[in-house]
DNA sequence: GCACGCTATGTAACCGGTTACGGTTTGCCG
DNA sequence: CGGCAAACCGTAACCGGTTACATAGCGTGC
């Protein structure tokens, strides 16, 4: 029960394979009665065209890479959520592949995109610039997401996280809190590393001589938790917490209520990436359009494709913050 | 800047590309010198095979399609992350697509996969069986997730979702509960047909005489909320409510305890998923576990395509009921 | 020294499409 | 009806790999 080929089609069309892939293109140079012949014997045979061998001779896959951290939860899916939208609108199709930690595999499923895509799209926060520019071949366009660059030599996409630390460390400011922490994400993770920044210098700017306070984490909830922990035993204090991501917001809102301490009244919670779980439990933070990240990431690489062509620069994209329950001014309550 | 082919590594080599072939391939029939020459021009060159090419002569794509909903949220991504582990421990990609509500969009994504994998993952609980059925190539392995199917000609893997219902009502009658209504999912949608059919077989077993109380519902958030609304308007009776998915439980808790409804003194709460958000959130669910769905459905696919032959049998897997907080008896509060 | 077998290597066909190029029809005109 | 252009169609090369088969080179035993 082997599929049928185009030779096959033009076989019982009686034409050849020439005519066969004309008239299956659409193509004009072919004459009505052989190409209703042709679609019919096509029907007939269940003909579907092999996608694999159509890609060999045109140069051109239809589909592109991804290759994305080892994340999960709802930033994965709204991501290749985003891309998937605008890729098949456009007719392509997502190759899948992890980002591993150990670079020898992440390098490995670079190669094995070869041949397969026509562009790829990258997002490793953690990965040093001179590794990624190494695995990357020059021949294959592709699209940087919230990748450390040394010298902009590819077109990317990135989260402005200064200004989203910045918008969280103003309004936890403005709402009298006096002792901000931070809880930082995975050192040499990008994003982690300038939301931290961010932190530092917005302190700076609106609590001159205020010393910043900077907790461990690594984007897990358990960080949250333990920094939780940390602040119940006395070790820290304060009266606000800015996490580096939401999932370690939440974890520390969780152990520290649990502890019947008062959010916000107490302390106030703030995180980064607005998960659609922190709409539930009403935590502030900083909205970042992930499935947006996603398309705009697509819509740049088709657009490089297809000759529509555009430089190498790097786009910002601006997060808002979300106020919600866990930092809700004194004045709200 | 074309990347480098066989040929330009024979070339290079001074031999064929019949040795490049063999050479790269670990082949044992290429004297070591040869092989060092070889392997010295392939690094030189920067070359990479072309993926390609190389499934095309093979007839082998060393990937697998991957239909699904769509579906967000961490049910998918924990799917795809089951599923990338295995896949690419064995050495496979995953090509994704989305199998979109209208049936002609969802027959080109199925079409689309000619060519480009070995081997086809569907999950598609909302398509008709002899649909479903039509749009699959009996040349393409497939292995179903969660699909209809008139009779069993394909493997499947199926969550038992009447032991979940049926673990459910246990409980909630355990508990002292009499008035339980069910939330239902959308219609056309097997797991959601299942949940209602389970839910009411126990009701009938357990409290023989109770009619069944089952509310329309979609899986969305907002159909627990509307869903709450008619609870809170009096216009049905209950003393616990059962939702078919976890984001409609989320929704119709959220809607009550914001009305001053006590959970679960007042009225019980169920889901079904166990999303991460549900313990969070102290929500009573039956435990799916998502990720090893897709962990063995990509075996089940990956040891047919190996010759590992296996039959078409329904694979069920067994849910596991997680009592939390809004299920609470009254022994415990 | 020769026939033989074994190993290393090369040649060319093949996977299933697309398409340049050339040949045959067809249509139209004088 | 002859001639010519345009429309249609077929042959074969090509995309970049793999591999069956042929061939060359080598050592061995007699």
């Amino acid at each position: 029960m082997t599929e049928a080929t185009i030779r096959d089609v033009a076989a019982r069309a009686r034409v050849s394979v020439a005519s066969v892939s004309r008239a299956l293109n659409g193509l004009n140079n072919v004459r009505g009665d052989t190409r209703d012949r042709i679609l019919a014997a096509a029907e007939e045979l269940g003909y579907v065209p092999h996608a694999g061998a159509r890609s060999l001779s045109l140069a051109r896959a239809h589909s592109i890479g991804v290759v994305l951290p080892d994340l999960h939860g709802e930033f994965f899916s709204e991501c290749v959520r985003g891309m998937d939208r605008e890729a098949s609108r456009r007719g392509y199709l997502l190759l899948l592949s992890n980002m591993h930690d150990e670079s020898d595999r992440a390098m490995k499923a670079l190669r094995a995109m070869r041949g397969r895509v026509d562009g790829l799209l990258v997002m490793a926060p953690h990965v040093a610039p001179e590794l990624l520019k190494e695995a990357l071949s020059p021949a294959l366009p592709a699209v940087l997401i919230n990748c450390r660059q040394a010298t902009p030599t590819r077109p990317s996409l990135r989260i402005d996280n200064h200004a989203g630390a910045e918008a969280v460390v103003r309004h936890l400011v403005a709402s009298g809190r006096k002792r901000i922490v931070h809880l930082a994400g995975p050192e040499g993770n990008v994003d982690a590393r300038e939301r931290a920044e961010g932190y530092c210098r917005s302190l700076e700017a609106l609590l001159p001589g205020t010393a910043p306070v900077i907790l461990p984490g690594d984007f897990n909830e358990s960080a949250g938790d333990a920094a939780a922990r940390r602040i119940l035993a006395g070790e820290i204090a304060c009266d606000a917490v800015f996490a580096a991501n939401d999932m370690m917001a939440l974890g520390c809102l969780h152990r520290l209520r649990e502890a019947g301490i008062a959010i916000p009244e107490t302390i106030a919670i703030a995180g980064f990436d607005d998960v659609p779980l922190a709409r539930y439990l009403g935590l502030t933070t900083v909205q970042v359009r992930i499935a947006e990240l996603g398309t705009r990431a697509v819509a740049r690489l088709l657009d490089q494709l297809e000759g529509k062509m555009q430089g190498n620069e790097e786009v910002l994209l601006t997060p808002e913050l979300v106020l919600r329950g866990t930092t809700a001014t004194n004045s709200q309550i």
